[in-house]
DNA sequence: TCTTTAATAATAGTAATACTATTAATTTTG
DNA sequence: CAAAATTAATAGTATTACTATTATTAAAGA
């Protein structure tokens, strides 16, 4: 199992929250509340104020689990990334054949989320949706270079750095593996986008969902 | 010369200001100005008020030209979707092969910004950096469907629509030539950026730019 | 040239946001 | 059961994204 499982609860980075909200029932309802109100609004419009209200409690207390709203999107961000990782292993793991596993990992990595226990209960569609919508944000900004550093994205480019294994197993020759999967990530998140909002600018559909297009350049990534 | 010059001027939509910044020096100067402050600041510490004391001018004044900084940053988005779709056209268009035609494409629409005279002289790469950063901002937020039937998005889709017919022009049977397109535009964008703050997850750096990345594939479109 | 109009500048003000600080009430734990 | 930790409630601040008003300057027409 790849010494995966200690990952997944553990490696949100710390500097991310200042109380761990996986140690309590209001931190876990901040989490919960939190997807789905940014989810409803938008991330401009999600507040504290309003979350507080919504958990009937209180904005102050918000603020001693997480020290502004960027660092809660951050720290939604490495949950769904974390959450990738560990379904991207384990449905891969036992596939042999390198065509199959790299397909195996397009459906993981942009298809449909599967649920999977996290103790705390989350709905992982509106999650997604968050990260569809609201990711891109959480690094197009002046301090990106300061927060890679001090590691706040290391979920999201492990997961990346999986993929490129895949693909250079498929064949190691192909000069853009890292390219290859930072555009199947970002990529896929986009074609999800379009699915919705533009339709005229994307083949993808509900019935031809994003994966599919990805999975499509497979046989070129081999003979590349 | 296919009917495109009347666009780049007239096509920019006139619901995205309220007074043409064309019309005046100190429109110009506001556009002008405006794409270096952003490039400076970021768009979120980006105000109309510094923008005013940076061109000896006013808050009220810019105002006066722009609803708000939202606005402002889709004029900017369909400047760079206007001149790039005017390039596009005009370096493609004596290409029969259409190989060529498409490396081409890839060359204007993701390669560095050649200078272009608009009159106003602004300052291309600092608007392609503003994109690269800032153009998802435009669009992931909750009014996108009103504004995409606005027509604020109009020169970005039509750009990309251009691509697709090249796409199409190489291999008619492929099944996602919208997709490709759509994903080289902002997969194009997506490793500029990571080139600068992630250059852990590409392949792409300035002496192999993004561009060689996506005409890798386009051998790969031919079978498909 | 004078006058009307339009464009711009200056100032002030407002509602909302993203917090900080303080204190009070409640829970947890040792 | 007392001390410590957590949470709730309230208030306050700086900044932002505007609106409104009035004053000043420039341009344009008669």
């Amino acid at each position: 199992m790849e010494q995966l499982l200690p990952y997944l609860k553990l490696t949100i980075n710390r500097k991310l929250y200042i109380k761990d909200p996986e140690s309590s029932p209001l931190g876990k309802e901040i989490i919960r509340q939190s997807i789905d109100l940014i989810n409803e609004v938008g991330f401009e419009k999600y507040t504290f104020k309003k979350l507080g209200q919504k958990i009937d409690s209180n904005e102050s207390s918000v603020y001693r689990y997480f020290e502004n709203k960027h660092k809660l999107l951050l720290y939604l961000s490495s949950l769904y990334w974390g959450i990738l990782e560990y379904r991207l292993v384990f449905e891969t793991n036992n596939i042999d054949d390198p065509v199959k596993k790299l397909e195996a990992a397009v459906d993981v990595v942009v298809g449909t989320p599967q649920h999977i226990d996290t103790g705390s209960q989350i709905n992982l569609l509106a999650l997604r949706s968050i990260i569809i919508a609201e990711f891109t944000k959480s690094y197009h900004n002046k301090s990106v270079d300061l927060e890679n550093k001090e590691g706040f994205f290391e979920e999201y480019k492990r997961l990346i750095n999986r993929v490129v294994k895949m693909v250079l197993g498929l064949n190691s020759n192909y000069p853009y593996p890292k390219s290859w999967a930072s555009n199947l990530i970002d990529g896929g998140l986009h074609q999800h986008f379009l699915v919705e909002h533009f339709p005229s600018i994307t083949d993808c559909s509900k019935k031809q969902p994003p994966n599919h297009f990805f999975k499509n350049q497979i046989k070129g990534l081999i003979k590349a």
